[in-house]
DNA sequence: AACTATTTATAAGA
DNA sequence: TTCTTATAAATAGTT
């Protein structure tokens, strides 16, 4: 019988133009690169932090241990020269992964943002 | 003649005790989840930033525009319940990615931390 | 959401 | 570490 599917096809890496099939291939990826980012997470034992804005400013985030610990070290690694560094960065710090996911859930409530979690 | 190669072959994912394998295992799937990130922005159009703190404790950092402009609107959609939100965003704001890389850049110089930033 | 053909990523090996 | 090869895994197009 005749081919049930032309299978996956090549495609050109550059802004897609089918909102309708941007929407598919974001959701798909998207899915992708935070397995790959837990395997990673396992295979290695290090932490890693993927922050994503979607189309409709959405936030999905994964995060190995938390997102907001990533993120501590990062800033951490680059305290701001010139706007109150220790401030910052101590203010920060207090900022823990528990309140981070109270808040987006608030948020989540308030205006339809969407936030995705995983702990690996 | 015999088989060259087994080619690819399916691996538990459980932290990896070679080390030697775990250090070329790290570098390729850093690589590899680099590459989907930037594509995933590419054709979806989105903002992501990707955070790797290395069995070393060096930090890879992938980021469309800029890790730092994520992280802000990361923060910003979560705005800390108590400590200072408006003096933390608006001092977090202020550190550009320019900033950042600068820092970075001092202090690979001071102790041997390695930093990759690509834009996409 | 599930399927399948194909592309892409990558574990081993050189 | 860089290249190759065989195979596993991801995913574009379809249903």
């Amino acid at each position: 019988m005749a081919r049930i599917s032309r299978g996956r096809q090549k495609i050109e890496i550059k802004k897609m133009t089918n909102e309708s099939n941007l929407h598919v291939t974001f959701s798909k990826r998207r899915l992708g690169i935070f397995k790959k980012a837990s395997e990673l997470c396992t295979l290695c034992d290090v932490d890693v932090a993927v922050l994503i804005f979607s189309p409709g400013k959405k936030v999905f985030s994964f995060g190995h241990k938390s997102v907001d610990s990533v993120i501590q070290r990062f800033v951490n690694g680059a305290p701001p020269i010139s706007s109150g560094p220790t401030e910052l960065i101590q203010a920060y710090r207090e900022t823990t992964i528990r309140d981070l996911n109270t808040q987006l859930m608030e948020i989540t409530m308030l205006d339809g943002v969407t936030v995705e979690l995983a702990q690996s």
